[in-house]
RNA sequence: GCUACAAGCCAGGCUAUCGCUCGUUGUCAUCCUGAGUUUAUCGAAGGAAGCAACGGGAGGAAAGUCCGGACAGCACAGAGCAAUGCACCGGUGAAUAGCCGGCCUGUUGAAAGACAGAGAGAUAGUGCCACAGAAAAUUACCGCCUGAUGUAGCUUUUGCGGAUGGGGAAGCCCGCUUAUGGAGGUUUGCAAAUGGGCAAGCCCUCCUUCGCUAAAGCUACGGAGGGCAAGGUUGAAAACGUGGGGUAAGAGCCCACGGCUUAUGGCAGUAAUGCCAUUCGCGGGUAAACCUUGCAUGCUGAAAUGCCACGUAUAGUACCCGGUAAGGGCGGCUCGCCCGUGAUUGUUGCAAAACAAUCGGGGUACAGGGUAGGCAGAUUGAGCCCGGUGCGUAAGUGCCGGGACAGAUAAAUGAUAGGCCGCACAUGUAAAUGUGUUACAAAAUCCGGCUUAUGGCUUGUAGCUUUU
RNA sequence: GGUGCUUUGGCAGAACGGUUAUGCGCCGGGGUGAAAAUCCGGAGAUCAUGGUUCGAUUCCAUGAGGUACCA
């Protein structure tokens, strides 16, 4: 019953500005555009998240929250499978998304984006 | 109906599904602390995480950071300088460069009024004022007046200044004279012979004319020097304005009227200020040029600050320091003041102490190592809103009653879908249909202002247009 | 969160409050068989809005952009 409730708490997001230090610097990294994806596995048994937006691509922070709140309800609605793949082997990850684009993202792009690089670090864990 | 201005209000609402955060309550089989005793995979009670229910969850500007505070830390030994800010008056308020009222000035207007004002000082000093213009600030180009010396002309007076003459019987011929002409005399010559004559610039005298020299006077030109600032094609700005007197010419030099201004007094006003009287004056503008005057200001800023936890290197290099230390604080600078060194050994010495060495200590700079978690600060306060009421022109404020008030921290307050209300656009005579959808923008310790961005609604005022 | 500095043609970059220089680039012409270099000529700018001043790139205010610093 968990794992169909789509949760994203404070433990499920990626908060400790050291552990995002330690993913920039050590890292694996991937482009789906617009997003820039960096994930890094850990001790813990946990699926971390993040998302970042510059602010020299939107200066106002309006723009900058919508961008964030759109993102972190796609990964929220479809982060699941990971999760569970994750509890089964027993490993933690951290992921952090960072925005690329210039333009103001709408809902319908952006949730099959993240789809696909779900399925790249689904495939990425396996190996 | 449109436009402009002013004031006030709102900042979409509903449903479904899925979420975030805070609080309260409950639960709790997992974990922690663990009363109790029977020492047992016993466990009262409490807590953590989780779960459930209920409740709260961005703004009028949260923005810019332009002002002012609260609060906190450091300092509190003062003086001077510097720096920064402010600058009509009164009130308001915790405070301000805010707000309210008033005064003054300016613009506009017929006026009433409206709008604007960084509104101390330009007579403390320095600087600047392009082009044009005579000149851009106590000066002088033209000009007006006076005017030594000079030049020219005129008048008067004095003095000076013209031609040797030769030849021929004569007419005449030659020579000379750049002062004209006349009168008289004398002389010479000629002709004639009665008398009267004729001729001569170069014989004499006088007058006149002309020229020169000198003196005096007048006029004109020029003008050393002096006086004046009235007038002068400019310019953004021109030396108080108009009229009269005055003068060599002129001038606030004097007078009258008017304008501005200083001071004193009276009256009105809390005051700025206004009116009246007397009075010093009238030497441009610019201080958002330097500056001067007056007043105010200790510095820092929640990344402040306190506590807990974790970690590291009590280490390295260079230099400095023995009390008037190195260095630090007040403090931006100077003075001044304050803080800031111990032990052992040795030498000298009666001692106090001084000096030296060693060890420690302190400081500055460099290069490095570590941490960057949690709690408090911190979410209810000089507060805000509503109603009533008192005071006040108002800003505001007193009293009574009621109400609401987020708290994140890689940073919540949302996402998707569908209607509805409203709005905009398009089609349409209309009904309606279709499309789009709220603008500006997100707390980050808190509060009061200001400024800027912006959608819609209501009311009022003014103008324009249409219809009746 | 706080504090400075800065903005001049396409780029770089000067300018006492008094006509916005200069270089590179661009355009046109000349030149060449065609180009390059060179030569001649030209266009193009003070971040925006107000204010002070007779007159603002310059001084002041407000806003917009850029940039740097503070643990």
């Amino acid at each position: 019953m968990l794992h169909n409730k789509h949760t994203l708490g404070k433990k499920e997001r990626l908060k400790s500005r050291k552990a995002i230090d330690a993913l920039f610097s050590g890292g694996h990294r991937f482009t789906v555009s617009p997003i820039r994806v960096f994930y890094q596995p850990t001790k813990g048994t946990t699926l971390k998240f993040g998302v970042a937006v510059s602010t020299k691509l939107y200066k106002k922070a309006v723009d900058r929250n919508r961008v964030k709140r759109v993102i972190r309800e796609c990964w929220r609605l479809q982060k699941n499978q990971l999760q569970e793949k994750l509890t089964g082997k027993g490993a933690g990850l951290d992921v952090f998304f960072v925005y690329t684009d210039r333009e103001l993202p709408r809902y319908e792009p952006i949730f099959r984006t993240t789809g696909i690089i779900l399925e790249k670090l689904n495939e990425r864990m396996n190996g």
